[in-house]
DNA sequence: CTGACCATCCCCCTTTTGTGGGATACCGGC
DNA sequence: GCCGGTATCCCACAAAAGGGGGATGGTCAG
């Protein structure tokens, strides 16, 4: 059902309902901001008390949540009761995660969100100290949380290639061959000699692949391919 | 129940038996690419038929798998009939999704497993064309798969703690504003009047960025800051 | 205060890309 | 049979990037 909400508004009232449904008191569906990064794009929703939210918006304790350090290696969800297990906790930590307890923010739940050349973010769902998480709760939060952060990320636009509805380029397969060598680093001359045909032959594919995409530079080329999956980081870093 | 398995010959036992409870053929756990370790140190764990698995071997260089450039953007799972919808197919994918078909790789069900700057990969159920995929199924694969995969990661003992200190290179300030602007197809003299720095100075950044990445080419620079979360594509595309 | 790192600037020279023209041949659809 | 798209190849010239040397001043920790 998740899949289905077409608004920002329509995923808050989904999100709301679910957790009513599962029994979890709160959620929040963020984008995690770098401060070095500067103002991005990144979204956020979430029905946390306005305390919390306030305070942590103030102190800016985003940089260093350590729920957000452990989404950041992990590729499932966790619950926060067990981050010991696979992140160190500062002195720091335990007391931000004791406010948060004090403030009615206390086991939960966080799925990471992760898409490679995004900025990262996450799914969490909480609850206040000393609701348990049932087993059924913790399989619902997994599936909800990752569909959810999808929606949003769509929702949200974070890739705008609606490429279906305008005319996104589309490469020949020779193209895309000649595109990806080049995103591995190869230069034409390399190029012409993995795919056994003429350095002239390959300039000319690339040429055009940088027509499709309306950039007059090979790099943008490699990076526009990336941002619209007709390259995948798979493709390019393994070897 | 997939929390719990302590060692490799586990995974599979218990993954062959997801499998035939929920009614798929096969399921396939891999790693695509390590980013900290590089080559050669990549996970695979899959019962797929022989014949095609020996094909896809073969015939993998150079040829790219469609469903891995859809789990690399994607949070969740997908349908392989839907991938259209998020992804541009070539000709090729069309014709390489046929041959699946033909040996017993027709629908499936392919959850993305992507941890920033560490491993990308991901965990596929496939089954026979004209089996379809019932919602059960499909939310027990997304579940099943996202915790295989993180399973998978520890087993093959991917991570040690402090990873980004040892291996990951870090860029100044400066070094990254310069890839930044390259990487959106800014020359160095460009780069230089928006940064009021001498051009000499933006070729300086981005040659020592290079050297801490050890590549040899701004577009390697580019995408490898964008794989590893040091740029992104907001930040990149946005204008 | 010394050494490491950072940001800034300069030189020369080679290689690679980008841009502007071409050409031939195959194949599939109308 | 013609047309559009694809793949292949060719040339010449200008612009950009890469590789090798340097230099200066600033900051900050040991």
């Amino acid at each position: 059902m998740i899949e289905a909400v077409g608004s920002v508004d329509e995923l808050m009232l989904v999100m709301t309902e679910f957790c009513r449904t599962f029994g979890f008191d709160h959620f929040a569906l963020t984008q995690h901001i770098d401060i070095v990064r500067g103002p991005g794009s990144a979204f956020s929703l979430h029905n946390y008390p306005e305390s919390w939210a306030e305070f942590y918006e103030t102190n800016a304790l985003g940089v260093s949540d350590p729920v957000h350090r452990a989404s950041n290696v992990r590729n499932d969800g966790f619950r926060w009761s067990r981050m010991t297990e696979f992140i160190p906790l500062t002195a720091g930590d335990h007391q931000m995660l004791e406010l948060g307890r004090e403030q009615g923010i206390g086991e939960g739940y966080t799925v990471p969100g992760n898409v490679p050349g995004e900025v990262l973010g996450s799914c969490s769902f909480a609850n206040r100290a000393g609701h348990p998480l049932e087993p059924e709760m913790v399989m619902a939060a997994q599936l909800a949380g990752s569909c959810a952060f999808e929606r949003a990320r769509r929702l949200w636009r974070v890739r705008q290639v609606d490429w279906r509805e305008e005319k996104m380029p589309v490469l020949t397969d020779r193209q895309r061959d000649c595109v990806l060598w080049a995103a591995r680093g190869k230069g034409n001359w390399e190029i012409a000699k993995i795919l056994d045909v003429s350095q002239e032959t390959v300039r000319s594919h690339i040429r055009q692949a940088c027509e499709r995409y309306g950039v007059h530079k090979r790099s943008l080329l490699e990076i526009r391919t990336l941002a619209d999956g007709t390259l995948s980081f798979i493709d390019v870093l393994r070897r």
